[in-house]
DNA sequence: CATATTAAGTCAGCCTTGTTGACATTCCAA
DNA sequence: TTGGAATGTCAACAAGGCTGACTTAATATG
């Protein structure tokens, strides 16, 4: 086989972390790190009527505005039926508006309000708050690293999802 | 606040990797990167009447051998309500089983019967592909960083119980 | 122009998995 | 012996997934 990746830091063997052993303990980090990642949104939502749901679909209106439905489907990876149910809420309550397209009338454009971009604003900053915390103390090679594990885990569509939301970031 | 840390290897500004900017797309790909951590496993246990609760306990089962009713909630974090309908399921259709404690018999220590093994494996061996493919791309660095992160990022206690795992497997 | 396709929305019904609250049983320990 | 802990169970409910069927409007295509 010959993966010369290298070895690990503490001299041990070659791929040692490529075992069935510490494929497993990865596992259970990504079950406890997720649920600490989600916990604070959780918590502030919970006072809210809202759930996680309305937390994602302000997340990626914030990043990407003027997203269009099916778009904002093709991210989120639900059905149009399970996203229209959290979409009409937000849009019932004033968070987010939908703009019937300009050039092709079908589509709607979606757009956070005042209060939706402040609600996403407040759930966010919960939320990097943590991840502030964890960069912080994991430094920054250990966070690039991080990113590149994340980013080879993902389907291919949605890395492609997660790529395309960069570059509208320039 | 000279948090010097250091600067990203790219020789970027110092702390670039904690902007705002940075932690969202970090956040983005803990929520891209989920979906496909657990799409292995969702899909062959759609198949099967069974769902991801379902291997969430069959995996801890295994992880911790003759573990209590009491102390798999506690790492699961849910109530006993919720956890109980997937552990009778599990228990009835054959695949765990449920011993009454010796010195304390208000206890149940949990055990996987050999088809309850046989599907923890099947379950847990897509995942682990899953994650083998991501780690052999990322390299060992990477996956040294990605487990720093993801620990620093947990709450306190879903740490305590993380390490506790790792104890029972020396 | 006629027709097919697409985007969005809606209704109804179902499932899983989480929640509370109330309550019974069993058993350990003070 | 009595209080509290661990477990199990019942009922009811909610969030948020899903499928299937259908409408409306607008675009695309023959």
């Amino acid at each position: 086989m010959a993966e010369m990746q290298g070895r690990g830091p503490a001299g041990g063997d070659m791929l040692l972390y490529l075992t069935d052993e510490q494929l497993r303990r990865g596992a259970e980090a990504m079950f406890f790190a997720y649920r600490g990642f989600t916990a604070d949104p959780d918590r502030i939502l919970a006072n809210k009527n809202y759930g996680r749901a309305h937390h994602r679909a302000l997340h990626f209106i914030n990043a990407a505005p003027g997203t269009t439905v099916n778009n904002l489907l093709s991210i989120l990876g639900v059905t149009k039926q399970s996203l229209n149910r959290v979409l009409r809420t937000l849009i019932e309550d004033g968070l987010v508006e939908s703009r019937v397209g300009r050039v092709d009338k079908r589509e709607r454009h979606l757009f956070l309000t005042e209060d939706g971009a402040a609600l996403e604003r407040e759930l966010s900053e919960a939320q990097r708050a943590r991840m502030r915390a964890a960069y912080k103390q994991a430094g920054p090679e250990a966070v690039l690293g991080f990113r590149r594990v994340l980013e080879a885990m993902m389907d291919p569509d949605m890395r492609r999802q997660y790529r395309d939301l960069q570059e509208g970031r320039g």
